[in-house]
DNA sequence: TTCATTTCTTGATTTCAGTCAAGTCAGTGT
DNA sequence: ACACTGACTTGACTGAAATCAAGAAATGAA
């Protein structure tokens, strides 16, 4: 299957699986389709699964009085999840929607429990939580915003393509006119 | 023991263990004894354990050029580890140093793994990483330097006496003359 | 097409925290 | 008692990014 194979290849990069290990995996994925603007984990959910974009994009973001304070962007062939809540199992301060309409996998904590219960193998796929533990090394206090820019435009390119410049803004925790002339001079 | 009787009151907090279940955890934990400045974790070391403060108190920081930049601040009774290191198996980018003499209990992630291969009920020991999860929530650029102070002052009041003013200004990313200021208007 | 709305850019001004600098105070050693 | 050091405070100045404001460009709807 298509997708599938998409998956496997996004999981052979954290984890060495054999096929029976990927199939026991897609066994226990749940496949979704949404919307744009559909909402994935409002605010005071706890988030109990993993995703894995096939293609679409989402964000997510916390209400700051009146406006929407960006935390995380996702596009497709990426995986991720509110990982505070998922790792304390508690209610997500953030809300996760869905920028575009969207086909995503959804592997669900007790599914992930289940499989490392079957094999200590699939204890590989706890270095999903890797992104956004080495992402917060980053954006502390101590980057300059032209800094963060430059990140971004290695290590997450595509990000400045699927997203408008007010949305990488937030996200980067500066003013949209400051990251419009930071781009200005290339 | 009343070691044991600490520990295990800080382990009630993260999870429902049976007597049976504190003796596993304690039959696979390592005593250690730090003198002031001694180095836990190098740079460059992978982070392969997760510590208890019995008695104590300890600091991460990142050299910068020439300067510490402190990432985090532990005092007695309360887990840690180096967050990012753990999750990823990498090295870690920081150092952890003995503030003050120190009495630690560690826990490695061989150990981790053997309890949970014996019972899921050890996964609760994941919630162990708890803390630095909730942390980065708040120390992203949204924070002004008094609600930084206010906010460590409300959750961490014991590190403002622990450590001299200038790691915590440190480890909030401001400058000590900044939190002198603040700290000066109550 | 035209109009309306949103997105982005550019300029002028403001503000808040960082830096620089000087001084106080407490602790240590001689 | 004295100087020396390190921790903290206070004041003056600076600078970088936020804010305020206006206008241009792009998008979308009628």
């Amino acid at each position: 299957m298509e997708q599938q194979s998409i998956v496997n290849k996004a999981l052979e990069k954290i984890g060495d699986f054999s096929a029976s290990e990927f199939n026991m995996i897609h066994a226990h994925a749940q496949f979704r389709q949404l919307k744009k603007n559909d909402i994935l984990l409002k605010e005071g959910q706890v988030c109990s699964a993993i995703y894995f974009i096939i293609k679409g994009a989402f964000y997510q973001y916390r209400m700051n009085d009146v406006d929407e304070n960006i935390i995380e962007l996702h596009v497709d062939n990426e995986w991720f999840l509110n990982n505070t809540s998922f790792i304390t199992q508690k209610p997500s301060f953030d809300t996760i929607k869905a920028y575009a309409d969207s086909e995503i996998l959804e592997l669900n904590i007790h599914s992930i429990h289940k499989l490392i219960e079957i094999s200590p193998v699939f204890f590989q796929l706890g270095k999903l939580l890797q992104p956004a533990a080495v992402r917060t090394q980053f954006f502390d206090n101590t980057m300059t915003p032209a800094e963060k820019y430059n990140y971004v435009l290695e290590h997450r390119p595509r990000l400045l393509q699927s997203f408008p410049l007010k949305y990488i803004a937030s996200y980067l925790k500066m003013a949209p006119e400051t990251l419009s002339r930071i781009r200005g001079k290339h």
